[in-house]
DNA sequence: GTAGTCAGATTGTCCGGACATACAGATTGA
DNA sequence: TCAATCTGTATGTCCGGACAATCTGACTAC
């Protein structure tokens, strides 16, 4: 069957967008089946009325998504497996919003503090000098899930006590203008101290899931030093990861 | 300073290629430093004797990789942050062994099993048909660090145990033809059962890093799940990620 | 002095074409 | 029958050009 695709030339979203946009929906939406054919790229650019460039740019871009495969000689094909999304840099308040659980935040400390070796290390900045610290217990269905505990420079953002009860730390940094670019991870397992075990209403020497972050803005700054723990009864990092070529 | 860069056209590397290594070997190297402007796309392209959307490839490349920043209007320019690799597939076998340690491997099991309900979910095969079971532990050091429970679709790939031995399960993939493409993971802890901690020379309930895999080919084929086992006072997951645009 | 405006610089998008390269299947030869 | 070769098809690479969008900094007007 024919798929239904058309651009509109008048609108300000680049062509090979709209182009992209409509073949991930319609492969999300099952109308391209996995294993199907794309047709060829110059048929395809005719039939719409663009050039090949630029409707090889909208396939290239499904392609780095890892929703589509490329071979020369044969075509351009749907994959078969569920691609869902390659980790992107998203916060666990979205996460679990997305997931449908009723997320909610307790601000626990939200202050300025000097900042130790370690965390003038990760931000970049002077030991000493002063950074925000925020104290954050995350609960979903009421219950406990993860204790978060962030540092940012100072003077990047406005850190309202009231904002961060309601929503997530990047939400609120990209709302203020910040561009999150890149992120250093390390996720890793250890026992509960007795303090942490009571934080998460969990039993001293239970098991317990760390991450540590790292986020880089787009000019390389670091803007955000993060040591999370989970319980991993109830949270697990889950993603999808693509073979770089 | 001019950066040297030339392109060899009688070269069977495509030369977009040519010059994003360049570039990126310059990065690296220090020659680019961060936050220093890469000059303008038209004058580079001159320079080298190429067109405007080689070289655009090229640097297009780079910023895909999160070496580089274009700003419309400005420039493009080398990021302050230390990117190191975005989280490719990698095996653990090949990790280890990058870093120095010297990686061993004792296959405990090697052969073929009826599938359970959750294995044939996900490799994507009938239930109770032969696969393939690998059981592994990995040391460092001579001290044990992961166990390694995999399982393989039949007819794939021929798994010798000797060679299981001498390197990694994705490496002897890749020899036998097989391209990897995505893989679907989920990293969480757990307290050891007292069967675990022995395998791992822990102590019952001490806590494990768990993670599960499911690995696709281009066609989309599920061609490996594992089931994993850390140490996490040995081992823990760092990786590098960028923000999806 | 401050705000608005304008011009230059640089990347973003798009076009049309050309040739190279690799794959699959049909044809041909032994 | 089987293997080597040819051929068509599709993507990969590369070119040269055109115009649009956006950012920076300087200039101008109030």
């Amino acid at each position: 069957m024919q798929l239904e695709l058309s651009v509109d030339r008048s609108s300000p979203v680049p062509l090979y967008f709209q182009l992209s946009q409509q073949l991930e929906a319609a492969i999300e939406h099952g109308t391209l089946t996995p294993g199907s054919l794309l047709g060829n790229e110059i048929e395809l650019a005719a039939r719409l009325g663009l050039s090949r460039p630029t409707v090889r740019q909208a396939i290239q871009s499904l392609v780095d998504k890892g929703l589509l495969v490329r071979r020369r000689g044969v075509g351009t094909q749907v994959v078969h497996s569920q691609v869902k999304r390659p980790l992107e840099l998203s916060s666990l308040y979205d996460d679990l919003e997305a997931a449908g659980q009723r997320p909610a935040t307790r601000v626990l400390v939200n202050k300025l503090v000097p900042a130790s070796a370690e965390v003038a290390a990760a931000l970049g900045v002077a030991e000493d000098s002063d950074v925000h610290r925020v104290e954050r217990l995350r609960l979903a269905h009421g219950e406990p899930m993860a204790y978060l505990c962030n540092f940012l420079p100072p003077g990047l953002i406005d850190l309202d006590t009231d904002q961060l009860e309601t929503t997530g730390l990047y939400r609120l940094m990209r709302a203020a203008g910040i561009t999150l670019h890149s992120a250093r991870q390390s996720i890793g397992a250890r026992a509960a101290t007795t303090e942490e075990a009571e934080r998460l209403a969990e039993e001293t020497g239970a098991p317990l899931l760390t991450m540590q972050r790292v986020t880089f803005d787009d000019t390389g700054r670091a803007v955000e030093y993060g040591t999370h723990t989970y319980r991993p009864t109830r949270y697990s990092f889950e993603f999808q990861l693509l073979v770089r070529t």
